[in-house]
DNA sequence: CTTGTGTCCTGTAGGC
DNA sequence: TGCCTACAGGACACAA
């Protein structure tokens, strides 16, 4: 699952290779991965047009193109964007840009449920209405303690569901969010407004060292069809986890076996032991 | 406003 | 061997 260090990897790795680049072709292979406009508004709009700089904010990674278009990509769970020669056939690609240097940028999502989205200035559409209300980035300098008690203080719900509501942080997924709070010593389980202020500063804390590990490692590749890099190489974090994916094995920290848990419809793992 | 649930989508794992 | 089903999960619509 792309959360923002795969994304902020990925924005990395593509900004050298497509910053100046014209796009002089697009290829729809499944009109679905087109959340806004419309196939035929999103081929018209950026034929001809060049990459002028990549952006993130949250999981959301955004190609500028001249005329203050903005190409937003969504990779949900397992999309991914891969630059590859222009005869090169990509498992899984739904959608097809093809630049001026021979190469092209293929965006590939298995589960289509991915989303490319074309804007022009600060025009957004109301399907992209959630982008305009995420939370700070936990790796954002104005992130602190104080703010992320703001946010959870007064909730009731479960800890983990608040850290996937990209309300309260951005960027912030499944397995970040695991291996935050198994840093910070918390279970998922636990009610927002049960937390103390020190529980909070803990998880703050781990939020912003995990993304930032995270991004170091170059993001988790679990399987190869979740996440890879615009080369098509696998990230390096998947070796340090501690929770996420572990269930039924030992804890690296006190030995007691990880366990599973269902929060409203997605899946946490945690040590008994080392969270509480 | 807040919280919880259902839906989208399809490749893959696992059962038989 | 091959068919079949359950499953995963980010964001959002909707219900209570």
């Amino acid at each position: 699952m792309p959360e923002l260090p795969e994304i902020e990897t990925i924005r990395r790795r593509l900004e050298p290779q497509l910053t100046g680049k014209r796009i002089i072709n697009v290829r729809i292979k499944r009109a679905d991965i087109v959340g806004h406009p419309t196939v035929q508004r999103l081929i018209k709009g950026v034929i001809g047009r060049r990459i002028t700089g990549l952006s993130r904010r949250g999981k959301y990674l955004i190609l500028n193109l001249t005329g203050q278009g903005k190409l937003i990509f969504h990779l949900r769970l397992s999309g991914a964007l891969f630059v590859v020669e222009d005869s090169k056939e990509v498992k899984f690609e739904r959608l097809r840009f093809g630049l001026d240097d021979g190469k092209a940028l293929s965006f590939s999502e298995p589960r289509v449920l991915g989303r490319v989205y074309l804007i022009e200035g600060n025009n957004y559409p109301a399907v992209l209405c959630g982008m305009l209300r995420m939370g700070l980035e936990p790796i954002e300098p104005s992130f602190s303690a104080k703010y992320l008690q703001e946010k959870l203080q007064s909730r009731k719900a479960r800890v983990k569901t608040l850290l996937l509501d990209q309300r309260v942080c951005c960027g912030v997924g499944n397995i970040y969010s695991d291996e935050a709070l198994f840093r910070a010593g918390i279970r998922p389980l636990r009610r927002a407004n049960s937390l103390t202020a020190r529980e909070i500063a803990r998880l703050a804390q781990a939020l912003r060292s995990v993304l930032k590990q995270g991004i170091k490692w170059c993001g988790t590749t679990m399987d190869d069809w979740r996440y890879l890099l615009p080369d098509g190489s696998a990230g390096g974090f998947q070796n340090y986890l501690a929770v996420f994916g572990k269930a039924g094995t030992a804890c690296r920290r006190c030995g007691s076996t990880i366990r599973r848990v269902r929060i409203s419809n997605r899946y946490s793992s945690y040590c008994p032991e080392c969270q509480r």
